[in-house]
DNA sequence: CCCTGATTCGC
DNA sequence: GCGAATCAGG
């Protein structure tokens, strides 16, 4: 694919927004993120940071050429101007946050929908095996309780304790495989047929 | 390990 | 101009 216009402004707009090279390039499709940067360095429009700030790579013609090994050149790193990582993003509330609000009618506090499109179905919430859960209960223990933002594609998505509380959080351990969740939340989110079948009570 | 951006350089 | 490979870090 191409860098037209259009795609360029899409490049624009999510990079100014503080969204990631590798981000922007599933959001393009047909790019890496090298591409992305690639063309992020082209255009121009490197630094994130202070806007007024003349952060240029200086030319690379000061230092003559004495090292008989083509590999290691000088490291780029010669402005140092006061950093300043986050943009803006100051969303000290999470209960504004996308995706999980309308739905959160259960009381005993467990899944909710989080990220957002793909995620397999639900079990109904009972009708586990307590061994299974179990394991959740202490593999929660140990969670890295992420928040909604710090999710990515191999982090557990298993939302923990109450969308409207301070005390919400996402598993965020190593999941399995290509699973939504760790190995734990697997087990309790993929029950087999045979399994749940019959569980009579 | 996962991720991030930065740079180089052949195409 | 483009982007894979590589580098440098978190």
């Amino acid at each position: 694919m191409s860098w037209t216009d259009d795609r360029v402004e899409i490049l624009k707009k999510m990079w100014g927004e503080g969204q990631s090279a590798s981000q922007i390039a599933k959001e393009l499709g047909g790019v890496t993120r090298n591409a992305v940067i690639g063309k992020v360095h082209r255009l121009g429009l490197s630094n994130r940071t202070t806007a007024g700030a003349a952060a240029k790579t200086d030319t690379p013609k000061a230092e003559p050429k004495a090292k008989p090994v083509p590999k290691a050149p000088p490291k780029a790193k010669p402005v140092a101007v006061e950093p300043e990582p986050e943009p803006v993003s100051t969303k000290p509330d999470l209960k504004t946050e996308p995706a999980i609000a309308p739905n959160t009618p259960r009381p005993p506090r467990n899944q909710i929908i989080p990220a957002g499109q793909p995620l397999p179905p639900q079990p109904s919430a009972n009708e586990i095996s307590p061994e299974a859960l179990a394991k959740v209960n202490e593999i929660e223990k140990k969670a890295k309780k992420l928040s909604l933002m710090e999710l990515t594609e191999r982090t557990c998505k298993w939302p923990v304790g109450d969308p409207a509380t301070e005390d919400f959080w996402f598993c965020g351990l190593p999941v399995k495989q290509g699973k939504p969740y760790c190995e734990a939340h697997v087990g309790v989110a993929f029950q087999p047929m045979s399994a749940r079948r019959d569980r009579r009570r």
